[in-house]
DNA sequence: CTGAAAGCGCTTACAG
DNA sequence: CTGAAAGCGCTTACAG
């Protein structure tokens, strides 16, 4: 049987609360002690079951989650993860409360982190928009030394902890490849659809997509970006008219939300007869049963349930004073096609 | 606070020894009692906390993992996920036992399965060996009550209680249709490099992407496989052998393991200016050498890790009689291409 | 600086 | 069929 503390304090001829004392590193221990709990430790192979700690410790994290109201597909996935985590809160001692903010506003988000921060709360993760006063919000609350971790939306120039989301620009090159090769041996004209070139996250996937398009597909050109606000019926006029405006339009990358509007540009396009090579973002149901009727070819993925449980750990372990395995936490770049849907 | 099994014994005015029988379903209450008992949970909306259970219980899960003695990176990669999990043992009171067979010896699995059989065991995981006398063992063991998990390679015809690996045929055919989209516009011929197409997961890789390339790409033809036995001198000579004998050889699947053998071969002839699209299985570091250079054109995985989580998840459920939910158990297909890689 | 005792939320003999 | 008490491996006041 493994050894417990009850184990370690025979060994090293002391009690319970100073093996406790030592394990847990708390002050007020002779070194001379502290040295035979060690050694006991060390001589037994000790390891702490820390089930039982968090019983006996009755240890509640109370965590903050601000995100935005937004209507989106993958927003509504993150929230539902989120509420997810948070019934599971019963059995992992987490206690998580959201707050939703209005989206794509920066005042609205900075008031909220100032007011989570007057709370007794041991981290808060939030998804970020790109501004000072933002990024002064999250500075106050790592003065007062809560743990902030972002959410899908990095806010680099900030104070955050960690970052629980995609590498953008990665995401921007991965779609640039695949566009690229499945047009292998054709010249065209590629169409961008975006939210807001504004956001960090759609300009950073453009960024990247552009280098390698640019470096690698010599016959492929870029058109300028259609900024849609990811609004569905935007998207769909604005792009209907572009495919109609250019019979050299061979494909689109479509980097934001709004895939709906997309869809039913597309799907008139085929009714026409043209046939768009088309590579979006986020596995929702619409862009799942548009890979399935092959209107989109490729749909890149971040698993919502990943950033949010990468958050809360990444959190734990800060407001415990650990270290985060950073290569542990990366989170992956789903490439779903037909054939590999889940 | 959530309430408790004390809150629920004063509720419903019994003991606490009779809340534990009526939440754990144990027998000898009257249906009054327990109707009581019932009444009360819903009324406070208690739920059980499993780490404190498990403490109580000191309920440990002894599970046996055999796994194949082979020195491909793959199924070393599964043995370091498998003791990985071991080690965690301790907190998530597992005790995992692993046993080591021959590679591809049906005779030696089903004897380590029958040795297995006569240990205190509450589950078993292995790599399935399609063969009867397997299936045989596997029968007795479920006949035993002990619940049985094939992993990574199934045995479709056993009494098994699950499967945690992927689906071979899909994984075939999403490497069919990345091949055949990344050589849009061209025509020729595509070799295919396998272990041994008496594997069934080999066969059945193949058996997906012959079904995607012959209906959906007509322009490409499927050369008769190679077999290899996952070897990596004898994949090497034979490709090579074959990519000089078909000029027209302008893709390659390589659906089993010996990558390393492939890749000097594709190596060679890339000297030799011939540049053949190839998709493969398993990122190793072999293959993640392969994307970031350009030889390999995608690499399709499956994670070992979850693999194993996974089985271990179903076993415990198994153990305590517990469904398990089969979506959440779907184990992915994964595509890596340079600019995704993790 | 150190220890004895109670308690976290559950389960398990044992007694009745 | 039901209950009182002890215990799982830890931590936490409190006392000294």
């Amino acid at each position: 049987m493994r050894p417990t503390v009850h184990d370690i304090a025979s060994e090293a001829g002391v009690s319970l609360a100073t093996v406790d004392r030592v394990l847990n590193g708390r002050p007020g221990v002779r070194q001379k002690t502290k040295d035979k709990v060690e050694a006991a430790v060390e001589k037994l192979g000790y390891v702490r079951d820390v089930a039982a700690a968090n019983l006996a410790k009755g240890r509640i994290y109370p965590f903050t989650f601000i995100l935005p109201l937004n209507d989106n597909s993958f927003m509504q996935a993150l929230d539902e993860a989120v509420q997810q985590e948070r019934l599971r809160g019963r059995i992992d001692r987490t206690q998580i409360d959201i707050v939703r903010v209005p989206a794509f506003d920066p005042a609205a988000l900075a008031a909220a982190i100032d007011q989570v921060a007057e709370t007794e709360i041991a981290g808060v993760a939030l998804v970020g928009i790109e501004a000072a006063q933002v990024s002064a919000a999250i500075g106050r609350l790592r003065a007062r030394d809560i743990p902030v971790v972002t959410l899908v939306s990095d806010l680099e120039d900030s104070a955050r902890d960690h970052y629980a989301g995609v590498d953008n620009e990665a995401a921007g090159r991965t779609a640039g490849t695949l566009l690229g090769r499945f047009l292998t041996g054709r010249s065209g004209k590629i169409g961008i659809l975006a939210g807001s070139l504004a956001v960090r996250d759609h300009a950073n996937r453009l960024k990247g997509f552009r280098h390698v398009i640019e470096t690698g597909f010599p016959d492929l050109e870029i058109l300028p970006a259609i900024e849609a606000q990811d609004d569905s019926a935007r998207s769909r006029a604005m792009v209907s008219e572009a495919i109609a405006a250019d019979p050299d339009m061979i494909g689109i990358y479509s980097l934001g939300a709004g895939n709906r509007g997309l869809i039913g540009a597309l799907e008139t396009a085929r009714g026409n007869g043209r046939e768009i090579v088309t590579i979006a973002h986020e596995l929702s149901d619409h862009a799942r049963k548009a890979l399935e009727s092959g209107i989109f070819d490729a749909v890149l993925n971040q698993d919502a349930g990943h950033e949010v449980r990468s958050a809360i750990r990444v959190l734990k372990s800060r407001a415990d004073g650990l270290d985060v395995i950073a290569a542990q936490e990366r989170i992956r770049i789903d490439i779903f096609i037909k054939e590999n849907l889940p």
